[in-house]
DNA sequence: AGGCAACTTGACCGCAGGGTCAACTTCCAT
DNA sequence: ATGGAAGTTGACCCTGCGGTCAAGTTGCCT
């Protein structure tokens, strides 16, 4: 690779990162070729596709966060302490950053790094409920997959809200959070859980993509 | 009026109707024309804008549907019942029936008609919910303000999982009204209730517009 | 029956987004 | 320093949306 096409690949990856954090990962195109000062059609010759410059960029970002906060989850004592604090802050990272809320609410099959990161965090999320319901504080009927319902709630709050009300996710999953405890449960859930398969396509689709 | 542009009013009237309640109220203008055989020029002679013609053919349906679960939670003997029936309706309504979905998650504010429609709504909401609130069942920290969040919730969970999981909704919507009794209550939220103007502006984007 | 107002039509405009490619420019190995 | 490969550019195409309007058609009153 030449260095100018170097250059160039640099600049574009750059204007993405920015603009995918702040404007989340459909973005136009053309618009990170022209915060790059480049032309739109070197972005299509660098990187070809949308899902390729999302692995390049966005994977390794996402991973450090979703990381950090599942690792910092597993190291509360208190299991439920630890679930809460897990579900607390992925929809903070819902409601600040735009570009792991798409991770997390999309699906990009051409991007082959970014979907083992979101493999990586699915085992993850299935120990930290585990350890909760085991403790005896989540209610047991709650599974790994319920928590794509959170995260659908969350997501369309945290956007709807952002421009007036910018924290009124945190009440919303405050009072989530009250009913997955095991003394609020009251009945039979009317619906059984989630499968993978439905988890997959669901969680897919939390944000907006049509 | 003429009598071939009444015919025809009529017929835009049907495809609207019927175009609203199968993809919502963002469905393009031309296909309602399309379908209901006529040109898209004539819809724009005939009613103008997308919200006239909202107003026309939504609105009544919109407030038989409403009105009609507000009074049979208002008919239930026990408060609370009465209050969880309310929001299970709303959120089946967000399910099934994308004209009503759009109807309380979007705004309209040329739709004269469906406004007034709206605002009793939002009354009959308070009472529901005071009742319950009064009669111990219902977290007192629960405002009828809070309800946006219930139905920012059901919007996108009932559109993510509409064609691979059409119930699931049920699941998160006995989730959530678990958190919302008054033993669910631990600890004060972390913040307080939106503002009517933050409902407003919340509630107006629900579902997407941009 | 005739004529005019009312109505309908579809080509057309503007916009925004994805995507392609021939012609031009730049780098760098020889 | 120079020629050819590598890279860049921006005009161009396509799709789909909202919206307008001159020209043509139709209903209805006289």
């Amino acid at each position: 690779m030449r260095a100018d096409a170097q250059r160039n690949a640099e600049k574009l990856r750059a204007a993405a990162a920015e603009l995918f954090q702040e404007r989340g990962l459909q973005v136009p195109l053309k618009e990170i070729a022209r915060r790059a000062g480049v032309s739109h059609g070197t972005l299509y010759n660098l990187f070809g596709t949308r899902e390729a410059l999302i692995d390049e960029v966005v994977t390794d970002l996402a991973a450090e966060r979703l990381d950090a906060i599942a690792q910092q989850a597993l190291a509360f004592e208190d299991a439920w302490d630890g679930f809460a604090y897990y579900i607390e802050k992925l929809c903070e990272l819902q409601a600040t950053d735009p570009a792991v809320a798409d991770v997390v609410g999309g699906r990009y099959p051409g991007a082959e790094r970014l979907m083992t990161v979101c493999g990586r965090t699915l085992a993850t999320v299935e120990r930290i409920v585990e350890r909760a319901r085991q403790a005896g504080t989540l209610r047991p009927d709650f599974t790994s997959a319920d928590l794509v319902l959170i995260l659908a709630a969350n997501a369309n709050l945290a956007r709807a809200a952002a421009a007036s009300a910018p924290h009124v996710w945190r009440r919303a999953v405050a009072f989530q959070l009250d009913g997955l405890r095991t003394e609020a449960a009251r009945r039979p859930l009317p619906v059984g859980p989630l499968t993978p398969e439905q988890v997959y396509a669901v969680s897919g689709s939390l944000t907006r993509n049509p």
